[in-house]
DNA sequence: CTGAAAGCGCTTACAG
DNA sequence: CTGAAAGCGCTTACAG
């Protein structure tokens, strides 16, 4: 004996499979149904262990009550456990607001293959309601922008979206946080910034970075030099020199931390040679002065607006706002002081 | 415009559905189409931007590629995500060895929900093509085991598993490992060795564990008295000198470390007064000697394991065998030594 | 090499 | 209060 359908189940109550669906489903249009009957299906689907196929249920209904995690390779899904305090903050607050949504989540693996036939890929991201977009690069014409495009699923972006991008977004303001930067160190009296790329350089969270650290060099009269624009490849001391630079903004922890041993290491003071100003998600705020002066945001609640997000819509309830962008904020830090001659 | 199916891709390419069906699914079933056909009909479906649905393959197929992580409650899940390393080496355990086997995985959601219809919630399984439990404790008549055996999908069953279960098991031998732990300690000299347990317990991994203990023990011509069991709850010096013990086996880190704790408040030394052997997954071999001894067996090889043998069963091959059960390995520590008189 | 048709297992307007 | 029937979008044996 196989899998007991509705059909089974009919046969052993004796009624119709309409009336077994109907008791067993718990379906919107509340029909009445007597008591009696209902016992008889009851019964029999318990008797014959019956569970619904949920492909044909998802096949007739149009959702799943899943959403999916879309990635730009599968082991950044690996690299997304815990290896790091931000993976590990991600992964949670992706896992806990799920459940406070009862959303199943669904970790898509192999996007990137080469194999498997036209968009066979793009398929197996249909079985979700809707798609929580958590790219770390979103590169224009990318497998996964094209997904997003052919499936016509909601979508929310997490921290990271495309310019032209039309749909719900979750990310801080990334030209904010440039101008806050920047700001900080003009107030400092600082007149030449640097800002720091690097060579896999793609538009997005660190061109609208880069994009606030321009507008407030504009604004206060100074316009940026070609040679400001540091290259984490080839920084140093020397490089630093000519530009003339007494500050630099990092769009990244990571890259801040870089530089900082690069020029320590060629007998760079910092912060008397030169201040940094990095961005970070969740600097600690536990009253210490932090090595790294930042602006920061909290993550948690960007993870968790996206998926609430993600789930009001999947519901079909329109979420209050199509972006939530939370400001950064300045945490003062020992690499940061005022310019030499200042 | 909705989204653009099967029909709209063969009127507009001039074919039948069944043609373009072959064209775009890559079937096993290798029919020959002529390339201009073909041609076509990929032209078609990329002008509209076709994708499959999903839901429609998968109950035409009777697959879809996806497993899913069964827990005994959602808030598990979220304890699954790197709170502590244990947790973290089983998420990225399972992550790694999804994306090897180009599988998806479906965390679910919601299942310890008391609302919705009569098993709605064991539908939702029905997404994957097998299941992966994660039970930590086995209890017979939980929703788990019920929702296991009414689907009749592939299960394997991580760490834990029901007693009379005659399914796929990746676990350490926990027999073993309570023998091995045991007979350390009888080979130092002891002789009334105690065994640790909680107040909630459950039959399963520390039922087995116990009983390797007791089998130690008889083996070695000694009967285990009642009061050798030592509850943590109500463990305490006095407990255990009335028992006589001078050595006790732990069935799991976070008790020993409970009751070296409070046996150290209540002034007793160990390892002089008392010995401790823990059960762990992963004990730091880094050649210094842990604070406490233990046997221990790497979880990671487990986790990959499960998902592997899931994936093979799902795929139509049968796992070369029916239960993977490393051993437990004995890591010496300061918590063990001869006992006093001995 | 290509197509018409059955069927996967549900859900739900429609009719009684 | 209950049932017969259409249809969700695919896949595939069968016939040509």
């Amino acid at each position: 004996m196989g899998r007991a359908d509705l059909k089974a189940v009919a046969s052993l109550a004796g009624v119709s499979i309409s009336t077994v669906s109907r008791v067993l489903n718990g379906s919107k249009t509340t029909v009445a149904i007597s008591e009696a009957t209902k016992k008889k299906v009851v019964d029999a689907a318990r008797r014959l262990g019956y569970v619904p196929v949920c492909a044909a249920r998802a096949l007739r209904r149009g959702y799943t009550r899943t959403i999916a995690v879309l990635c730009d390779a599968p082991d950044q899904l690996v690299r997304a456990i815990g290896r790091n305090m931000f993976d590990a903050e991600m992964m949670r607050g992706l896992v806990m607001e799920a459940v406070r949504q009862h959303l199943h989540l669904l970790f898509l693996t192999g996007l990137s293959d080469e194999g498997g036939t036209y968009n066979d890929q793009v398929a197996e991201l249909g079985m979700a309601d809707g798609l929580l977009v958590l790219n770390r690069n979103m590169k224009r014409g990318d497998i996964c922008a094209d997904v997003v495009l052919k499936l016509s699923k909601p979508v929310v972006y997490l921290l990271e979206y495309p310019d032209d991008c039309d749909g719900y977004i979750c990310a801080p303001d990334d030209v904010q946080g440039g101008r806050l930067a920047t700001g900080k160190l003009l107030e400092l009296g600082h007149r030449r910034i640097g800002f720091l790329t690097e060579r896999s350089y793609y538009p997005g969270v660190f061109g609208r970075r880069r994009s606030g650290w321009e507008t407030a060099l504009r604004s206060a009269g100074i316009e940026p030099e070609r040679s400001w624009i540091i290259e984490l490849g080839t920084a140093s001391r020397e490089v630093i020199e000519k530009a003339g630079l007494t500050a630099i903004v990092s769009p990244n922890d990571r890259m801040a931390q870089e530089l900082k041993n690069r020029l320590r290491g060629e007998g760079m003071a910092i912060p008397d040679d030169i201040s940094i100003v990095t961005f970070a998600y969740d600097a600690v705020s536990d009253g210490r002065v932090p090595p790294t002066a930042c602006v920061s945001t909290p993550l948690a609640p960007l993870v968790a607006r996206g998926v609430e997000m993600l789930s009001e819509i999947v519901c079909g309830n329109r979420p209050a706002e199509r972006k939530f962008m939370p400001e950064f904020a300045y945490v003062a830090g020992r690499s940061v002081t005022a310019p030499r001659g200042g």
